[in-house]
DNA sequence: GTCTATACTTAGATAGAC
DNA sequence: GTCTATCTAAGTATAGAC
């Protein structure tokens, strides 16, 4: 049996954990209720209470679930920095750009969901979104463009505007999706495409 | 004294449609209580029943305002095709964007992203922006760029994706702004002449 | 650790005096 | 139209039995 099913298999505690991104992502944090939780992991309110203290601890813990296993799957920036010198430019931007093992990959991308939906209302959330969904993505952008610009291996380009285009459209994606706006990952990548073409190879 | 100031002079169901206006975009609908428009219009719970039956009731009215100034300013689609056959493309792209009456602005911004929040939540606001924040600009856009394809004035490129891209970096701007992204009028700009840099006029 | 029962708080909404 | 007072529902959280 996948032990992600079997009930009896996997600690309450992660079963808490994993319905609470789901419901947060699909309902908002504000329209999830510990009724809702306790209903999708079949306890009652109170027992989920034995393994968080509040809510607020869940959010939390959700964050710190999210982190932990982005440290692991998170580039390193020097390594991509050596790659650059060597390597093509596509090459090296889609290092840029990572991904996490399958079956976490849906709960890391709800947890950005829920983080990037809070940020207005928690400046815990906030903080999350801006250091692990925006901010690494900027800065690691903005430094490999300036370094392939440096080594003469792509046109110069202005990076701010570039970045920042790229930054609003990623995040928007994760934020927006599967809501008034809809894009398959064929899409998504079309429009990633149309971006990278404005970053030009010299054919050094 | 100016009039948005002077409580006597503003209807009291006025000053109420523009406090939720504020406390909704600010804080969420959900997190916005009826005791904290009371306040902000300095006055009880209880009167604010005098005119509108319900919270829903008032964010019905909110959206009823953006919809009513929308159709004011939004301009004819066939208007522009027409203005494209003898317009540079540039400007022709220029009428797509539309702007509102300066004292009026802010609160529209403000309502596209209130609805850009609910999105999930309530399929009345989800119609709503689908229509008016999403659906026009991409229809329009798309319209557009194939009639400028066709009259031969711009090279062809990737319609669809390039129209993804730009609602989803307006939406992004609307709805994301003021969050854990920042962006000034001057780096929107600078986004928008990068995009629109893949727009290449043929000279005729 | 899980349960039942319940306390406490805040929200939306209404009744009826003025 | 605005007020005071109050109702009802729903949410978070706790106490204490098992």
């Amino acid at each position: 049996m996948n032990p992600i099913f079997d009930k009896s298999a996997v600690p309450t505690r992660e079963r808490i954990l994993h319905a609470a991104i789901k419901l947060f992502s699909d309902n908002g944090y504000n329209s999830t209720s510990m009724r809702d939780i306790a209903a999708a992991v079949e306890i009652r309110v109170a027992s989920i209470y034995s393994h968080y203290s509040s809510k607020e601890e869940i959010l939390q813990a959700v964050y710190e679930f999210f982190t932990s296993n982005w440290e692991k799957a998170c580039p390193d920036l020097n390594e991509i920095l050596r790659f650059a010198e060597t390597a093509h430019p596509y090459e090296v931007l889609q290092k840029v750009e990572f991904h996490y093992e399958p079956h976490i990959q849906e709960d890391m991308d709800r947890i950005m969901m829920i983080a990037a939906r809070r940020i207005r209302y928690d400046p815990s959330s906030a903080e999350f979104a801006h250091k692990y969904v925006i901010g690494h993505l900027e800065h690691t952008l903005k430094t490999v463009l300036a370094r392939l610009i440096e080594l003469g291996k792509i046109e110069p380009l202005p990076i701010k505007p570039l970045t920042v285009l790229l930054c609003y459209f990623s995040f928007g994606t994760a934020v927006l999706n599967s809501t008034v706006l809809e894009i398959g990952l064929q899409a998504w990548q079309e429009c990633m495409a149309l971006v990278f073409s404005l970053i030009k190879p010299t054919g050094k």
